[in-house]
DNA sequence: GGGATGTTTCGGCCGCGGCCGAAGTGTTCC
DNA sequence: GGAACACTTCGGCCGCGGCCGAAACATCCC
């Protein structure tokens, strides 16, 4: 079982049927999510779902965890959450994105994950202080650590070196601010650091972070965010 | 007309057909193909294919040329190689890839275009070469050039600065030796230096590079090849 | 045990979309 | 002009695959 697709057109007319977009594009938040919170994200029953998560799996696009009688899905690799970027990006290359302004939207748009890492005006704040400060050199898509850099990320904690052949610096085009964050690596390490600091928290049932005190507090002085970085661009 | 499709599942499902998804693979090329060129590779009858090419014309996928009676189509972006390319990394996670070695294949293997880029043992000797001498760092994934590397990518005749907003310098994994190398704005730029310089030429209805003699000196001698590139890896 | 709840399997309906043959439009060449 | 060529449009066939209702497992709780 789980016997990997191997044509780009197998694996694209799986993403290909929108219950399945949805699918995958509830679980580029990072989270492992069961059966039913799929369906509900996929909008159709759950018999249906369970057909799509069982194709899905046996392509080797999700992973599959048995936990009592719910199982938790969740992307195989990153390599899946990287072509589910690079889709939309072309996908939001279409006409006008419609932007309802909702309180819950407002939430999105300041903070949230992204597969593994942090988005939103926060990510981008971080990513655009990280380079002012010669941190970090992004030439948009891509990116490297410079030696001051290596120092910086020791210092607040996080580990350059383990990680095996996942991108170290990778960005990724913020969907609500049309900005890049910093993804592959160094990004989700950023993020799990910040977890652990007690900087932001997992608002439930939502992709949404909050920042903590603590975290605003931190996050301006550790990282020298402009004072302004709350304001939407 | 091209009112470019907006959702994630439109996009996939028109990579999602085997017919559509060998069209795109044929334009990975980097050449602009005509519709009875992507007819052949597609496999199916010119009536079909002109179907295929209007829905991903429309889709805003491709950008199509007139010339006399031919129709020029080409990929409309650099973001719809980027997700042929991610597709390409999935699928090639797949059980093992038959490796039928025959001579023509043999010839892909060495050098060959990759969109716009140079790829096979090639380009991946051109990546290592750039990092071993420190013009370029790459931490697999993505990459920034150095001090060093952008006065040397100057006096090779490069132009770094223009280009707009595409990335300048991302990594591509390689499709017969696994191993990146270099794609972006740098990568396309070296790539035409190279052909405007006759160190390699295209060999007709391929995607093959031909090393031209003076190309193999200039190669090894500029950048600095180990002397045993051209043996596989 | 029995009754919720979560998930999968089975069976059958139905529509979308890929496919080709034939015919139509536009272009080039002599 | 007419013939050859490149490509598109039209019409109809056909099968794959998504969808749900019903029912079968599986697990947890009391």
């Amino acid at each position: 079982m789980t016997a990997s697709a191997n044509t780009i057109a197998e694996v694209a007319s799986l993403i290909g049927d929108p219950a399945r977009a949805n699918i995958l594009s509830a679980l580029m938040g990072g989270k492992a999510l069961t059966a039913g919170e799929l369906a509900w994200n996929a909008g159709v029953s759950a018999q249906t779902t369970s057909g799509h998560l069982a194709k899905l799996s046996e392509a080797g696009l999700l992973a599959v965890e048995k936990q009592g009688r719910h199982r938790y899905y969740r992307l195989a690799s990153s390599e899946i959450a990287q072509v589910m970027e690079a889709l939309m990006n072309v996908a939001a290359t279409g006409p006008k994105r419609h932007r309802p302004t909702g309180p819950k939207d407002e939430a999105m748009r300041l903070a949230r994950t992204c597969y593994d890492h942090m988005a939103g005006r926060l990510g981008i704040a971080i990513a655009d202080a990280l380079c002012a400060h010669g941190r970090l050199i992004l030439s948009d898509g891509s990116g490297a650590v410079t030696e001051e850099g290596q120092k910086f990320f020791c210092e607040f904690g996080v580990d350059l070196k383990t990680g095996g052949k996942r991108a170290l610096c990778r960005t990724c085009l913020d969907w609500s601010e049309r900005r890049p964050h910093l993804a592959g690596r160094l990004g989700a390490a950023l993020f799990t650091r910040s977890l652990d600091l007690g900087w932001v928290a997992r608002i439930p049932d939502s992709r949404s972070l909050r920042i903590t005190p603590p975290g605003r507090l931190g996050f301006a002085k550790t990282f020298g965010l402009p004072s302004d970085w709350l304001e939407p661009v």
